[in-house]
DNA sequence: GCATATTTGTCCGTATGTATA
DNA sequence: CTATACATACGGACAAATATG
């Protein structure tokens, strides 16, 4: 449902990459959570797609790792373990320090990443709470683009699709997100000053506080 | 052909994934070359499976950025264009300077990847040129398992594969793997000091000059 | 432990759309 | 422009595995 409106001839994508599509937003909001299993029926009936069809988009978000594929039982939203969670930093760590270390001053970026802290600075005083979350996610995306890597972006993406299901596992997006705020701006401004290895510190301890905080809340929560 | 083999009762994956198994090395050592399109219809009865779990297998692979689908016309291996070798470097260069920059003196590692570059000595004693590469390629997935997270040994992983396509456009192993071998020598030993941030300044411009070799001799072949 | 119902895994036939000679 | 070949997608079928009572 919400298929056939793109069914149209102009369509360049194939129906199994937009049922992908249609699963990968309905899990990243939350809508299917983590350890929920995924009917071929059911969902194949609600969306008007073919059992093959939906095997196909299955497959895709599999392979992201949104999804994870029992033998003969069928498929289930990933439940990220804690060791996941500590896996999922270590390479935010590993590449969003190296993406500030050794940034070329281009204020272009700098100006678009501004506005990205300025719009959870917006999100919070109104107390959106999924937009302040979503505001954060894109700030971290923007600093992996400063390595000019399409294939690091699309992995980062990726690694952030995983990581929205850590905070469907624990939900309450303000506790998470509110308290990074100040430190968006300080990394921001110590950014752009050039100084690559000061900024890459100050995001060491900013990553490594929230991956204590999320293994904390996780370790309560089970 | 050669599936059969595994098609028993004891085999824990499914059939696509196996099947994507036997692409992706096909792929890997070239019996499928850049460019080549893969017949749903051939190679299906080839390896006796149906095109439904065919296609699965091939949405595998696409994801891995192998092979490239177009609406309606089909799969092909990718052929890596001189961009793409320029990203993959920019990520490779990112990563593995990484990797070794905050390395921890673990002794079994190293001795792990000195044995590796021993490898790399003996093949090239023998001229099996072959060899050479994956020892080279190997020594490279060490450094990035130097950083302990599993999803990036996985993410390197498919960039290697990505990487060998590269090298399939243009072959001629030796001239381009033996050249590297001294510099690994020389890199295992300042990372056996500990001197993360020296093994990074070298690391970098030992990538930097493989990418260079690898975009001149791109530029020549087309 | 057993029998039954449900669900997945795999394959096939076919109608439609798209690209190309 | 027509014809051919092929990919796309659907629905149905049956075996095999799993879950449920």
């Amino acid at each position: 449902m919400g298929l056939e409106a793109d069914r149209g001839l102009l369509s360049r994508t194939s129906t199994a990459e937009r049922v992908a599509g249609v699963l990968r937003t309905r899990i990243a909001e939350g809508f299917f959570r983590p350890g929920v299993r995924l009917s071929e029926q059911d969902i194949g009936t609600a969306l008007g797609v073919s059992r093959n069809t939906l095997r196909e988009a299955f497959r895709l978000l599999t392979h992201e790792r949104l999804l994870v594929h029992e033998l003969n039982r069928g498929v289930f939203v990933r439940v990220p373990s804690v060791e996941d969670v500590r896996d999922i930093y270590r390479v935010r760590k590993l590449v969003e320090c190296a993406a500030v270390r050794e940034v070329t001053g281009k204020p272009a970026e700098f100006a678009k990443i501004a506005s990205t802290v300025e719009d959870g600075d917006r999100a919070a005083k109104q107390s959106r709470w999924q937009e302040l979350g979503t505001a954060n996610i894109r700030f971290h995306a923007e600093i992996v683009a400063l390595t000019g890597s399409a294939r690091m972006v699309e992995t980062m993406q990726a690694l952030t699709a995983e990581l929205r299901l850590v905070f469907h596992v624990m939900a309450d997006p303000r506790r998470f997100h509110e308290r990074y705020l100040p430190r968006n701006h300080e990394i921001l401004d110590v950014l752009a000053t050039g100084d690559g290895i000061r900024t890459a510190e100050l995001l060491a301890t900013y990553l490594d506080d929230a991956e204590a905080q999320l293994v904390e809340a996780y370790a309560e929560r089970t």
